[in-house]
DNA sequence: CTTCTCCCTGCAATCGATTGCAGGGATCTT
DNA sequence: AAGATCCCTGCAATCGATTGCAGGGAGAAG
């Protein structure tokens, strides 16, 4: 039941610890009748390697962070599932670090790759400033992102892994104006944060390619929370001029502002039709069914975690990787008139 | 930028390591004039301490496994988040283990902890059995258990935080059997297993109390998913003598058991009254809103790690530790007919 | 019989931080 | 002035596994 190291095992089969170290692990030379006898050793005294002494000397540690800023949010929740598939076929392990959507807690789980806490990492991160990419950018350890991100200088050494949710904003609104509707709303989040800008760039463009004209008054800056959309569609249903169509960025806000046509009783997708983003279970499970604009967050996860294998084995380690995936729109019951809901 | 220790700084400031390790971890003495260069020149040299070191030296590694069944179910998101508060607090990291369900990878995760992964581990396991409580037992690492377990010799050296799910199940089927249903069916899991016994056990024993019939055909074992309470429902919903009342031991079969009834052209609650469990933030969003017991997710997870935290810092070492939770039953539209959904 | 390989194994250094022990200097006590 | 006390600092061992180097034995080749 005592911890054994490889000293106790070389001292009871009468090796020296290299020799047991050297059968253990397959490395190296090692004769076939003494190999056994250490393995049966092994196996007797219940012999489990140490994890410190390892990492220390092999100078990795098999395992990756995750820095994700809201572990609430179910939509991280299949980026995790499809980073752990492949983390799982090359045997590392994660370590969920929860940022709080906070630039300190996001250069924290970046100084913990300073020490050498994990090989590599993948970070969500909606606080793109200066600090933190030079904080990356002097990482020996690889980091990927999942944003699309514009680097000033093109000097910037991480991978990045992003869907390009400019279209997919765009994609929702021609999608409710090929519906014949003419007047929209959008609640999006903070402008001054680059994906919050791009998604909004994504509808501005396809009112403008479709002629319509863009109202400040119907674009909202939001927080990508349930009451954050719920306040701002609050806001306009109660205006003579109303939106028949409202764009939410994300899911979670289309859900809020389906929360407050409910109380202004207005019915969608009649009165008001709706669009959101990151099609989560959620979407088909509410009432009506929420017309959304698919991340493939799983896949995302997935190209992240395979990104960094690479960059970890050693492959692939010349030039900057980027992966754009495409969204596409699932159509649902709240933005189409003539379906059953 | 590149990689320095305490040598690197022990030379370039003019003293041994052993001073500079004093000066930065602020154990033994240290002069406050040479104390100052030391962390001026770590500044200056950009120094991170190198964790596996530490690890091996102090022999801890200030992490712990959340070993889970299943990433998918949000059920067990809260739980993180609860865990994640306390560990935060404690400075303490999180490696999230994917255990699918599966007994191995339960055995892989105690594997892990044998080779000083982690300082302990937090495990939600529907595979009790002989070996992998064996293997808990044999750790010099604390566990603790979110299940209920009744330990047959009482030697078990394992902690455990639970929900009384039984009492859950009791609570759903006596608010059924009080809204005037007298023709109930059930639907859980395995009945092999102890937690899926037990939650059978508190509608077995509703029923009786109330001096209602148990009916075999009205009892279904299914696997807590939502094709699964789906399947168990459209099974019974043909029946001449269908169930006017359905008590799933989820929310996600719940959720299934309500689509059978849709498809089936029934109303709930008026033809088919429902409750579930978990209360799950699903349970508010469907349509109609589905009657849940809450089972406190959150703060079992805090609870959880707090009680794992303890045993690492030594305190609360004798005696094992149980912590029983009592649920809350949270009524919505789903069960109640003179509501509106 | 000698020489050259090819295996197998042990010695000892190494990864980077921590810490018990002892020595030395400064200050205080009697 | 001698001894006691208190700080500060360095030496060297330690945590447990890995690995380059070299020595030794067996077998093959000449």
């Amino acid at each position: 039941m005592d911890k054994h190291t490889i000293y106790h095992i070389a001292e009871r089969v009468g090796v020296s610890p290299s020799t047991v170290s050297r059968a253990l692990s397959g490395r190296g030379y090692c004769g076939e009748a003494t190999k056994a006898k250490i393995l049966r050793a092994a196996q007797e005294m219940n012999y489990a390697p140490d994890n410190a002494a390892k990492m220390l000397k092999m100078r990795q540690t098999r395992k990756i962070i995750f820095a994700v800023p809201d572990i609430c949010n179910p939509f991280y929740f299949d980026m995790i599932n499809g980073i752990n598939q492949v983390l799982e076929e090359h045997g590392y392990l994660m370590i969920l670090f929860y940022t709080k959507h906070s630039l300190a807690e996001e250069l924290k789980a970046i100084q913990n790759l300073r020490e050498n806490v994990a090989d590599g990492m993948i970070m969500v991160s909606f606080n793109f400033c200066e600090e933190n990419i030079r904080a990356i950018n002097a990482l020996q350890a690889p980091v990927v992102l999942t944003n699309q991100y514009v680097s000033p200088d093109g000097q910037d050494k991480f991978d990045y892994v992003y869907v390009d949710t400019y279209e997919g904003i765009r994609l929702g609104t021609e999608h409710l104006i090929g519906q014949g509707i003419r007047h929209l709303a959008y609640v999006g989040g903070s402008l001054n944060e680059q994906t919050g800008y791009q998604r909004f760039c994504g509808y501005k463009e396809a009112m403008q390619d479709a002629g319509l004209p863009l109202d400040d008054r119907f674009v909202a800056e939001s927080d990508y929370t349930e009451n954050g959309g719920y306040l701002a569609a609050l806001n306009w249903l109660n205006q003579p001029d109303r939106p028949e169509g409202i764009v939410a960025a994300n899911d979670l806000m289309a859900i809020g502002v389906m929360k407050a046509c409910e109380e202004a009783g207005l019915r969608v997708p009649e009165d008001v039709a709706i669009v959101g983003m990151d099609n989560l279970d959620l979407a088909s499970r509410v009432y009506p069914k929420l017309t959304s604009v698919a991340l493939l967050q799983e896949e995302i996860g997935r190209q992240a975690a395979l990104m960094l294998m690479k960059r970890l084995e050693g492959r692939h380690s010349a030039g900057k990787g980027a992966l754009k995936l495409r969204p596409r729109l699932v159509v649902r019951n709240s933005s189409v008139r003539d379906r059953q809901a």
